[in-house]
DNA sequence: GCCAACGTTGGC
DNA sequence: GCCAACGTTGGC
């Protein structure tokens, strides 16, 4: 792990928490991760890191562009201390939503976590692969 | 609503 | 420590 740009993409059900509701928040706490896997994410994110918003359920895609602003800390939620939260804000939504299907039909895109990896919630993303999607999103 | 993937739990 | 059973997530 270098000192390069980080990129991530943090999953949400959108009848849960959107996108929108971000943006209308300006910022949330991004707690109640239960699994080692994003959890391990979770802590390597830094201050400043750029985040995917992807919504999960019928139409899942990408939605929104999001940031870092605070990094692991104990999730409030959790009693066994295993767990960790951080918060984001949102930076701008995606001129159009960047769809799975969409992700899944590009070679380029299908080693992404996401399809490879569908029940993660908080995965990494490489520069080529967040370069592409903001591509795809009309973003940049 | 169904099913696949995968994480967790609990009996042994 | 292994593994079967079960629960949850998420795509379709």
């Amino acid at each position: 792990m270098g000192s390069e740009a980080r990129y991530w993409l943090v999953k949400s059900e959108p009848d849960t928490y959107s996108f929108d509701e971000l943006v209308a928040d300006g910022g949330a706490v991004w707690d109640g991760v239960r699994n080692n896997t994003a959890a391990l994410n979770l802590r390597g994110m830094r201050v400043g890191d750029e985040v995917l918003f992807y919504h999960s359920g019928s139409g899942p895609a990408v939605v929104g562009l999001a940031r870092v602003t605070r990094e692991a800390f104990p999730d409030p939620g959790d009693a066994s201390g295993r767990f960790v939260a951080v918060e984001i804000a949102p930076v701008k939504p995606l001129a159009r939503p960047v769809t799975l299907s969409e992700i899944k039909a590009r070679p380029d895109l299908a080693e992404m976590k996401i399809v490879r990896q569908s029940r993660l919630s908080v995965s990494p993303v490489t520069p080529t692969e967040w370069k592409t999607i903001l591509g795809l999103g009309s973003v940049g």
